[in-house]
RNA sequence: GCGGGAAUAGCUCAGUUGGUAGAGCACAACCUUGCCAAGGUUGGGGUCGCGGGUUCGAGUCCCGUUUCCCGCUCCA
């Protein structure tokens, strides 16, 4: 069972270790707004390769592409963020309670004194209502004219709509197929917090799948549901704190049909919470990119001679989210058989692990760290490796342990005399002997399994 | 944005009625050499979140501010 406070301790731990810091720290810290240290730039980057290759490098069926964050305003209109990604809210004094003054829940005009509170009765203690939008807008150019306003974009998604016929023309692709983009997004949340689960700067890692309107596209809604949540277990995330949420008619989005989270058990007082979405757009996005910019957005479906608006089948996952997950999934503290002090051990997929060896002279002589020395060295050209001489080897296992190196080489008297070396495995502690020279296709072979 | 709590070394925290800042762990060097974190010696590191005020004197009291946590609100 997940504790309440794993989050405390691996917020410690990404510190402690160089994974994640505290934007701009020594002013005091950025709200919301992270750095992904040493460590946790590897764990991110191997996240962010693993949905590359398996959404487009190993398919014929995805491009991949890098829109930029700022783009025409123009764009946003269409998408409705610059309507909707405003929400009026009104803020009542008595019972310090908050609502959308926009729903209807109140009578009369907010802050005069008739108005009532729709909670808890009180005459005339509502606010004025205020404007929240979410978007970050910034100036194009050097003077701040009101003309030259652009946002940074609040999600990925719209610089492949705008792309899609440049895509589809340039690479021949027929509907249907898709187009992959990694990137940042940025949203002024109202509330930010529980670490790099809700920040206002993120990264997304976003398909949109373009399908017939008139053909099978449910088939492919259902298609990606399984084969998102698939690749979310092969990254290594307990099946058990997986689980699909189904949107209500209230929660779908605008311009959604149909729409599921894949949601991952933070334990805690996160609970189970998003870290994908995969959701049926229909044709809203490229019909109003059509309407706003005047260009037809049609796939010319040749054989057919038929024109048509795609649907979009949608997933979108969070790099940082899932990045969350895994640390959340894979933090352990064991107790080991006959010591009092047990370990703490982040059982990262070694895939995904930030260092995939640490090289170690068991102890500091008998041309011991020179043999180590040598092979990490070696080791270095393929893989990010740690070499570490100080202290006891069982500390030295230890260190690796708790920033989730999957391997321990360590070099002995033997090593010496024969030239092999023991390969311990993280999870098991067990340890083989290998050639020294056969290291790199031993732990090639582990990496690939 | 509102309410409550918090902020002292890399981490976890002590710090008396206001009197010149501490511990454990971690870290570095050397010694020891042992295959799963607690051996020995030495050492580095803090303008006590920031800014004002009261005071002879503020980590400590007061005001403001920033950040974090919990709750509310929000989450296209």
């Amino acid at each position: 069972m997940p504790q309440p406070d794993v989050m405390d301790k691996l917020v410690s731990l990404c510190k402690r270790r160089g994974f994640i810091f505290q934007s701009s720290e020594i002013y005091g810290g950025t709200g919301s707004v992270w750095d992904y240290g040493p460590l946790g730039v590897e764990l991110k980057k191997n996240v962010k390769e693993r949905w590359w290759n398996a959404m487009v490098r190993s398919r014929d069926d995805i491009e991949g592409l890098d829109a930029a964050i700022l783009m025409h305003p123009k764009t946003w209109e269409a998408s409705g963020h610059v309507a909707g990604f405003t929400d009026p809210l009104v803020e009542c004094r008595n019972c310090k309670r908050r609502f959308r003054a926009d729903d209807g829940s109140i009578k009369g005009v907010p802050g005069t004194p008739e108005v009532q509170c729709p909670v808890c009765g009180a005459k005339g203690t509502l606010g004025e209502a205020r404007q929240f939008n979410l978007m970050f807008r910034t100036f194009m150019g050097p003077v701040e004219d009101t003309a030259a306003v652009v946002y940074l974009r609040p999600e990925t998604a719209q610089g492949i709509y705008v792309n899609f016929l440049n895509v589809q023309q340039s690479t021949r692709q027929k509907v249907p197929f898709g187009i992959a983009q990694i990137g940042k997004a940025f949203r002024n949340e109202i509330t930010p917090g529980n670490f790099i689960f809700r920040t206002r700067e993120f990264e997304q890692m976003e398909m949109q799948f373009f399908v017939d309107p008139a053909g099978d596209h449910m088939q492919w809604f259902e298609y990606w549901k399984g084969e998102r949540m698939k690749w979310h277990t092969e990254l290594g995330l307990a099946a058990n704190r997986l689980e699909f949420h189904q949107h209500t008619e209230k929660e779908l989005a605008h311009y959604a049909r149909a729409a599921f989270d894949v949601q991952f058990d933070f334990g805690g007082t996160l609970g189970f919470q998003e870290i994908e979405g995969v959701h049926h757009r229909g044709d809203f996005d490229l019909t109003q990119h059509q309407k706003f910019s005047g260009k037809k957005l049609e796939y010319f479906d040749q054989p057919n001679n038929r024109r048509f608006v795609p649907f979009v089948v949608e997933t979108s996952a969070g790099a940082d989210r899932t990045t969350l997950a895994l640390l959340v999934n894979s933090y352990r503290e064991e107790t080991v058989a006959g010591e009092d002090e047990g370990r703490t051990v982040l059982a990262l997929h070694p895939s995904l692990a930030p260092i995939k060896a640490g090289i170690f002279p068991l102890v500091k002589k008998d041309g011991m760290p020179e043999m180590a020395q040598r092979i990490a060295g070696d080791l270095r050209k393929r893989f990010p490796i740690f070499y570490d001489e100080s202290g006891a080897i069982g500390r030295r296992y230890r260190r690796q342990d708790e920033v989730g190196t999957p391997f321990g080489i360590t070099v002995d008297g033997q090593s010496i005399a024969d030239g092999t070396v023991t390969i311990r495995d993280r999870d098991t502690l067990q340890q083989e002997r290998v050639a020294a020279d056969q290291l790199l296709s031993v732990i090639a072979g582990r990496l690939a399994s």
